[in-house]
DNA sequence: CCGTACATGACACTGAGTGTCAATCGCGGC
DNA sequence: GCCGCGATTGACACTCAGTGTCATGTACGG
């Protein structure tokens, strides 16, 4: 049993459980750079982590989780940090600032790991449809948010298209920083795709 | 080699074959309605239109897929209508006007069936997965015929942003239309959401 | 009337995802 | 130290989506 840091907090079988998640992912970004993303299967991903198939499924809900995962995990801080914002703050800042502290924090140490898991989910047909379909499910939890912040009882319309867009700014420059090898720095990044973004519509 | 010989530019296959598939369209519709979606097999689908399991995929590629693909050809026309916007229009217009045509043409005649479909694809996750990752796809062919219009050689940061806006735009008139049961012109509900839409990022 | 495409059905197979159950392991109480 | 409780796991069986293959049937052109 090998065993990393001893953070505070943690029983032992919540550390243990991280430490299973850590390596069904770890072997499924192995397998996926050697065979294709379709031509692996669960059972091959559970093998070389180690574990039965059906545990595996008790990790990930579905294959294409143990990539997508990661990326999912950052929607959730998206949306924590968009509450975290000042209300006086205009919702279209209120992302974007939002989803610059998010990559700030997220894009500095993990690159290696998080350019290759952006790239596969980019480009392999199976994860670039579940990260829309995650997207998507964001995009209201976002709106929510921003409604939250402001007091309302529920998004408007208007809050559900800064979120969408916001959304697909964030998805653009992080495939404009994987891309690039994650060595530009995502933040500037960030701000160059939410200037164009915002320019979507202008005549 | 049977070529449009025949009278209405149809051949006998050809009409044939778009029986079986209305008939399919049209019996998972019905069978959605009863049982859910997740509950219905294809068994079921196939039996409930007199064919084969087998025959059901060599008409729809998946599942989702029979009720998906009415929304799926909407997309192909954005594109062509898209294609033929003026030169001189920008590209936040050509979009805007494009789906407005595609809505005025195919929402008058076919609205109860549009209307089930499209509620039905928002209302159960599968769809509404299928949904995201079709637009996705759509996102790209959207802005390359925008970048085509203007003679580029491909889709700038910027149009990507501007087909994206576009489409959830066309989204949310979707489902406000839908909501409403199909009673109100689509045409004025799309003219409110790109509207809306135009906003997103307006402080 | 015949040959050729094409559509279909039957069958078999892979692989994702789920339910169930028994064995095991960590942990706190006695 | 022993015991029991809850959580984790592996093994097994099952459903169902989706695909490849082949043999049959059928409309069409010559």
């Amino acid at each position: 049993m090998r065993r990393r840091t001893e953070p505070q907090g943690l029983t032992l079988a919540e550390r243990k459980r991280q430490l299973v998640r850590d390596e069904l992912g770890d072997a499924a970004l192995r397998l996926l750079a050697v065979r294709g993303f379709e031509e692996t299967t669960v059972d091959q991903l559970a093998a070389a982590a180690g574990v039965s198939r059906r545990t595996f499924f008790r990790y990930f809900a579905s294959k294409e989780d143990v990539v997508i995962s990661f990326l999912s995990l950052l929607g959730d801080e998206i949306v924590a940090e968009v509450e975290a914002r000042p209300a006086a703050e205009p919702p279209a800042v209120a992302i974007r600032e939002a989803v610059k502290a998010v990559a700030a924090e997220h894009f500095v140490d993990n690159r290696e790991k998080a350019v290759a898991l952006i790239r596969h989910t980019l480009e392999i047909p199976a994860l670039r449809a579940r990260f829309a379909e995650r997207q998507d499910l964001l995009r209201d939890d976002v709106a929510e948010a921003l409604a939250r912040r402001l007091d309302l009882p529920g998004p408007t319309p208007r809050l559900q298209f800064t979120a969408g867009l916001g959304l697909l700014a964030f998805a653009g420059a992080l495939k404009h920083w994987a891309e690039g090898g994650g060595l530009e720095n995502p933040v500037l990044i960030l701000d160059a795709s939410f200037d164009e973004a915002g320019k979507a519509f202008v005549l």
